[in-house]
DNA sequence: TACTTCTTTAAGCAAATACTTAAATAATAA
DNA sequence: TTATTATTTAAGTATTTGCTTAAAGAAGTA
């Protein structure tokens, strides 16, 4: 890993850089992938359908857009995008296909949605 | 609040429907501002520079360019959308500027990051 | 004053996002 | 089979995003 450090400051303390640098590097993929779920749940449309997902247990499109009084091929947008990042998962039942979180998931999602709703009795 | 409910299953139960639309009504302020606050770290170089800044209390924009590899401009414009979110603030200490974390939003993403040591720990 | 350093701002652009409408699947019912 | 319903997929498009380079502020130094 070559280091280029291009502030001249008197404070910059480089071994500070450093340390940064290289916990950084260690923990990459983890960055990679939180980021990537929060960019997710950094949608209102998303967030909403993930808060309902976890309140109720399961959802389907059809509901969804119903509630979020959208098209159904956009909330299915939505839904295939969260899908994709191994949020949730799908179980058939005769035409209508209900998404659930995935138990590995579910912490942070607990954790914003009790943000939320901090919010809303602050507020 | 006009109700077009355009889903004809059987199982479709209204009232739950109703319920759930009522419920996101009276949250709507909160899912727009956390949704705001996790489109802002649900990129991966503003949510390094959001943990830079948690673990080393404060950092100016110079240094996280360094640490990052990223050239200064890109890291300011990613600044400027974290401080117009109002999830830091600024101290001058003569040509430097040093951003830290305000106390209001330090809750949330001590949990994020919390969540991202824990995905290290078991990786 | 002029010069350097740290930082922000502005303009430009390629890529990503979030919708729309239309078409294609998949399952059920007539 | 045909028709209906729930869902997904594809194509098109306007907006947003995240960088780049160049220019402009702001503060310290010679």
């Amino acid at each position: 890993m070559k280091l280029e450090i291009t502030c001249t400051r008197a404070e910059a303390n480089h071994k500070q850089l450093l340390n940064c640098m290289s916990t950084l590097a260690s923990m990459d993929i983890n960055f990679k992938k939180m980021s990537k779920l929060l960019s997710i749940a950094g949608n209102e449309v998303r967030l909403k359908i993930l808060y309902l997902i976890e309140e109720e247990g399961e959802m389907c499109p059809c509901d969804l857009a119903d509630i979020l009084k959208m098209s159904v091929p956009a909330i299915s947008q939505h839904i295939r995008k969260i899908k994709d990042a191994g949020i949730i998962t799908s179980r058939r039942d005769g035409q209508t296909l209900y998404y659930s979180l995935n138990s590995d998931e579910t912490m942070l999602f607990e954790s914003i949605f009790k943000s939320i709703e901090l919010i809303k009795k602050i507020a």
